[in-house]
DNA sequence: ACATATTTTTAGATTAATCTAAATTTTTGA
DNA sequence: TCAAAAATTTAGATTAATCTAAAAATATGT
């Protein structure tokens, strides 16, 4: 059985891996998890003794076939979980994190399962991530992001790439929500800021916004 | 904020408390929690640092206005998701305790709330526990036994006194549950075992079964 | 009452996860 | 190429929670 901390390393190694490619580093990890990176050196020796994780000294590390499976299942509860806590107990999707990171962890054979079928299957979660099956297949992002639109034409905000609360919220308060159809309407090239119109509003928003933004072109 | 480890020796002698009076050892302690007298000795001192509990040199514990407060809400967050998995998540009432025991200790200044406001404010959990409100009020049984009950009295069976995954699965192959009206038809004084009917059946149990019973009178 | 049994505490060790400071290895760029 | 910078590992310490063994205090029973 595994503790927690092993679990939360487990997660940020594959989550790196997913944001950086291959290069899975001491540092990277140290900075995802705040902590030091001595104590990431002693945590990816224990890792790479119970054969998690890939490590050879000063190369960084990746995960094994088991350690991967482990690291979805836990983005497969912590995604479930959080939308459990959106759909069921109507918290806002800014504020269902803290809570996913702690509800993760809790063992169980059969809990995730009856969770999800108790969600109906869910496909994301309430930020558009795609969860994982049991099996640990998981349908990946394509990608494409707000500011890569043409002038004039559309796209579906199907996720985001900053899940910060003050990225949602500034979503909420500017009215823009996953599912919005969204056109932009004009780009800025001074500063890259786009014009865009939802069903809403017509409004500028700054590429800090629109990179953050995946959409489905329509 | 407090470990999981100091949350579990508050509910132990919480609940030692409740049973077993005022008399809260270290031994008692250390039988619950499955550790050694000399590991309840250390945490004790700790938590009597932290004014949780009463604590004089060789003369046993109690707890403090805060500590039982903190105990108090623990019982009540293990309870909710209790019934949780029991009426949302289809899980029998022998299935829920371990997950329970993790799900107590997810912390949040919300989560309780929603969620038993998500479960329509119940006041028993599945073994007919009590669900203590949020300022820590809880009903306490009227601890009447069904092994109490006179020949030809009736109760309703309310709540179990051993909540084991042994006894509560003889009670489901006994057809025996809560909310069950049973009339006493017979008593042995050999073995102090009893005759009993309820809709499905007349059937004799022994007083180890009757004991763990708790029924209101009718 | 007091010797013996039981309970509780103390002393010292262990394990997991972390840290700081120092040593080592790798990377960078003049 | 090779010295300086950066990254990584090692050494040694710390904290929380546990343990075993021994010492001290309390309870028990004749
Ligand atoms: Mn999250
Ligand atoms: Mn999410
Ligand atoms: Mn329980
Ligand atoms: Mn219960």
């Amino acid at each position: 059985m595994l503790s927690q901390t092993e679990e939360n390393y487990l997660k940020a190694i594959y989550s790196i891996g997913i944001s950086n490619g291959k290069n899975i580093n001491t540092t990277l990890i140290s900075r995802k998890l705040k902590t030091k990176p001595s104590s990431v050196t002693d945590m990816i020796r224990k890792l790479a003794e119970k054969d998690l994780i890939y490590y050879e000294k000063y190369k960084g590390v990746s995960l094994t076939q088991s350690g991967k499976k482990i690291a979805i299942d836990i983005v497969r509860k912590h995604r479930l979980w959080e939308v459990f806590l959106v759909n069921k107990l109507n918290y806002n999707w800014d504020e269902v994190h803290e809570m996913a990171e702690q509800l993760e962890h809790i063992k169980s054979d059969t809990l995730v399962g009856r969770l999800e079928a108790f969600l109906d299957f869910p496909k994301h979660d309430p930020h558009g991530d795609p969860i994982p099956d049991e099996n640990g297949n998981i349908a990946q992002h394509k990608n494409v992001m707000l500011s890569s639109l043409e002038i004039n034409s559309s796209g579906v905000v199907i996720g985001v790439k900053d899940s910060s609360s003050s990225f949602l919220q500034f979503l909420d308060n500017s009215n823009i929500k996953l599912g919005d159809t969204i056109k932009v309407i004009a780009k800025e090239d001074y500063d890259n800021s786009i014009l865009i119109e939802n069903k809403l509003q017509t409004k500028s928003i700054s590429q800090q916004i629109s990179a953050n933004l995946f959409v489905k072109k329509i």
